[in-house]
DNA sequence: TTAATATCGGATAAAATTATCCGAAATATA
DNA sequence: TATATTTCGGATAATTTTATCCGATATTAA
């Protein structure tokens, strides 16, 4: 459903909210370290995030990745995806077809609509507070 | 969503389908030109798909691929995609998190299994002669 | 101003997926 | 039986995705 790199996304980004509630700044080693990714590739993913302007990044001492508290409950799951892995998920002929014909669709047509539509409104209903409030309850759910 | 193998699987075998409607044998060449994909590629997924028992092949002249028509009606989507892609599309927590707490899942939880429910029941319930007859409508949809 | 800290950004490398090549094996038919 | 045809199966290659390395840049604090 989602690429390697998108998952690791979405667990820095739920971190890195849980966090922000807070007002913690948290390094990119306590991030791979609390969601167990490869460092420097999750390096690369938070940079992304940044420049799309999910997460807000600062150099130096004292510095790290963190997302403005106001900005929590209006930043959705659907952003964090779209930033990483396009919208790929959502376009297209999911069995990989062409040019089908709208007037004459194929058996499957209609409850494959139904379901991207599902995904695309669960993702984009999801906002980072309201998840990240829910997972405090079990911590370890972003380390394997 | 699927891999493109899976995606040349889903074609492949619909472009069978069809043919075999009409107790027709389908080679290789014919296949691949069909649904414009790779030749040696298509060759290995057909190889599986024969060793999955969802189609049959035939060596020599004459030769080529078919589908038991009594099997079209038996056959689903689902059965190949599980075929190519196993079934990690509808195993595990979506989002890629670990040991979720079932007690008190995130709020896309309930969402995601509703999601897969469907996704996997409309492959489920999608047998290759009903959607073959469907793509007979346009048959340009297999290839770009 | 200097030194220490932490992200940035470009170059590589490893692993997984997708794609190609070719001889072997099986089959039809002449 | 001999030959042409077509899939099988193993080795190899190209591409994409995932992962690593390291110097440059920015920031803090002494
Ligand atoms: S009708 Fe079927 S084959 Fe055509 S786009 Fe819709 S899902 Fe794909
Ligand atoms: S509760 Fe949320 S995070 Fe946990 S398994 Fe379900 S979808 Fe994944």
């Amino acid at each position: 459903m989602f690429s390697k790199t998108c998952k690791y996304g979405i667990k820095a980004t739920l971190f890195i909210a849980q966090k922000s509630q807070f007002d913690e700044r948290v390094s990119l080693k306590e991030i791979a370290s609390a969601i167990d990714s490869p460092v420097a590739f999750t390096a690369k993913i938070l940079q992304l995030l940044a420049k799309e302007n999910i997460i807000s990044s600062r150099k130096g001492p004292k510095g790290g990745f963190e997302i403005d508290k106001v900005l929590l409950p209006k930043i959705t799951i659907k952003q964090v995806v779209k930033a990483i892995d396009g919208d790929s998920l959502f376009n297209g002929c999911a069995l990989g077809l062409y040019e089908c014909n709208e007037k004459a669709p194929c058996p499957m047509h209609d409850n494959f609509v139904s379901i991207r539509e599902q995904l695309s409104e669960t993702l984009a209903s999801s906002n980072l507070l309201e998840v990240a409030i829910n997972l405090n309850l079990g911590l370890t759910v972003l380390k394997r």
